[in-house]
DNA sequence: TGTACATGTCACCGACAGGTGACATTAGGA
DNA sequence: TCCTAATGTCACCTGTCGGTGACATGTACA
């Protein structure tokens, strides 16, 4: 119709969005894409050759992973002057909260446990990235972190990720109701006590 | 062929269970599993119904949760007397262990995460009834945890499920290489350092 | 002006999914 | 013995998927 290439990519690049956060990689495809942006999907591949380069197309112009600024604050440097326990811990509950706002980013997490795709793969590389960022905010005048503190970190970040991709299908997890914010609340109370009582074993060896 | 019902079903049931572990739900289907058991699918809707009334009965035959035993030790009572902090941290690694030993679960786990079908249901009322009947187990003359101990075992219980469910797809996760065996010992002790910490700290107050 | 190319439209293909109806064969009871 | 029902086999339906070739139309440039 419009005959503006331009414009037709950016439509085909935001039904890729919507269906990611509406419908999920369940019903994703060419046919869905095509359907969603009213977009004959022949274009789709004219203008980007298939379904692996389009997923890359909309990993490059999406923003699905938190910033250092949203987890770390906008003056990073700040966090090497507090005790690392409540400096460790605020950087899991930013990250808890940056990572609940991005539903398509729960989709891909809850995603890369079924397949690998273009999207999980920049995902992966995204998140190296910003934990490397992040231990070098943190690896400051505050010491560095143990082997110990590394693996406690993992461990509760793991659990964000569940539990934030499992908030999008049910309502509770064992004893916490994960789709109201006061069930966020006692978890962000659970990781600071868990953070200060570790890291504080650790000053005191 | 052989004209015998019983071992068709069994068959039929045989070829869920490889599915699933060996291709995940993403491949899996009534003519999947027709084409792994070597039988027509008509039988599969003859004797089953369809595909919801197949895993269900897959579900009630199969063993893809563990048991208390498996997880409290064949004497539940002895928990009792050993100090809180242990028996939480105990039960926490040999279910980490317990559920890393079984594909199917984990297939289940990381599928419940994109959509609900019928052995995600069951699963569900598995494992609530699990958690009970644990939490039985725990809360005797040791006390009764706290909101706040439960908000620390649901993050950690979490985070275990993560990394099992990953440790399919990929080889370590943050600091940790989760496909190792090392790497469980690190985390073992991780869960073991913030059971201890945390109970510690409120058996103080 | 005319022509070449980018853009958009349409129709079609083969593969596979879930699902069903009709038929062959065997076993077991009247 | 014969008849019925259970078991197993086969062919076929509809719908959707990813993917492609052929064609119409607008635009920009020689």
């Amino acid at each position: 119709m419009a005959r503006d290439r331009q414009a037709t990519e950016k439509k085909i690049l935001r039904a890729v969005g919507r269906i990611l956060a509406e419908k999920g990689f369940q019903n994703f495809g060419i046919n869905a894409v095509a359907r969603q942006a009213k977009v004959d999907k022949v274009l789709i591949y004219r203008y980007f050759g298939g379904m692996p380069e389009l997923l890359r197309a909309y990993a490059e112009a999406g923003s699905y992973w938190p910033t250092i600024e949203e987890v770390a604050g906008s003056d990073p440097g700040a966090l090497q002057r507090v005790p690392l326990q409540k400096a460790v811990a605020d950087l899991l509950c930013n990250f808890a909260r940056a990572i609940r706002k991005r539903p398509v980013t729960l989709e891909i997490l809850a995603w890369e446990a079924i397949e690998r795709n273009e999207l999980s793969k920049v995902l992966h590389k995204v998140r190296k990235d910003f934990t490397k960022k992040l231990y070098g905010v943190i690896a400051g005048s505050a010491g560095h972190p143990t082997a110990d503190m590394a693996a406690v970190v993992t461990l509760v970040t793991a659990g964000i990720n569940y539990l934030a991709v499992r908030s999008r299908k049910v309502g509770s997890f064992g004893a916490v109701r994960i789709r109201s914010e006061e069930g966020w609340q006692q978890l962000e109370s659970a990781i600071r006590m868990i953070c200060g009582q570790c890291i504080a074993e650790r000053e005191a060896a």
